[in-house]
DNA sequence: CTTATGATGTACT
DNA sequence: GTACATCATAAGG
């Protein structure tokens, strides 16, 4: 089960754990579910990738706070990434979700990806959430909260096999292999 | 198939 | 002012 302990714990740890884990999106009756296929580990401190290297700013103080929350941000002018904070609280650390299958609510994921192909749904940070209709109101938000939840992380089934590269779209901290993806032909 | 480029909020120099 | 944890589209081979 999922529970502060599975998010308490190293970045790089839990990057690998969360592969194969489900999301599950619920508005209302709606309810969209995916797997994740392809996590980033960004630390702070040594991390110089990570938005945390610096110290806390009002954009990145989540990532040093407790786990289990979501750390959403705008990038870029126009697309939102969504992390899942890590490591004991006052320690900087988060997982940020690159990728994702689709296994349930497709209808609902093309009503967010107009003239989308099924294949490139989700198939990057800014597609997941904007497929997730999640932005800047599920900032904060606790993974960890009872109750009528919008959104839902599971526990894998099955775990799936993976890979660690290089993160993408960086330019400092390329040497670490902190990004894992799915391998074959499952993505 | 590959590379180039525009859109543009937030943090930082 | 510049860089950036991006993506969709356009242009070139």
């Amino acid at each position: 089960m999922i529970d502060l302990a599975f998010f308490e714990k190293d970045t790089v740890e839990a990057a690998m754990e969360l592969i194969g884990c489900r999301l599950v999106r619920t508005f209302g009756e709606h309810r969209i579910e995916a797997v994740i296929t392809e996590t980033e580990a960004y630390k702070g401190g040594e991390d110089p990738a990570s938005h945390a290297h610096r110290g806390t700013t009002e954009r990145n103080k989540l990532m040093f706070g407790r786990a289990g929350v979501l750390y959403v941000y705008f990038s870029y002018g126009m697309h939102h990434c969504m992390n899942i904070v890590t490591e004991e609280e006052g320690v900087p650390g988060a997982v940020l979700i690159r990728g994702a299958k689709p296994v349930e609510g497709l209808e609902f994921i093309r009503r967010n990806r107009p003239g989308i192909a099924d294949k490139q749904l989700m198939n990057g940070p800014g597609k997941l959430t904007k497929a997730l209709a999640i932005d800047l109101f599920l900032n904060g938000y606790d993974l960890l909260q009872t109750g009528k939840r919008k959104l839902v992380l599971l526990e894998k089934e099955t775990p799936l096999p993976f890979e660690a590269t290089p993160r993408i779209g960086i330019s400092k901290g390329t040497e670490l292999p902190w990004r894992f993806v799915v391998k074959g032909t499952f993505a």
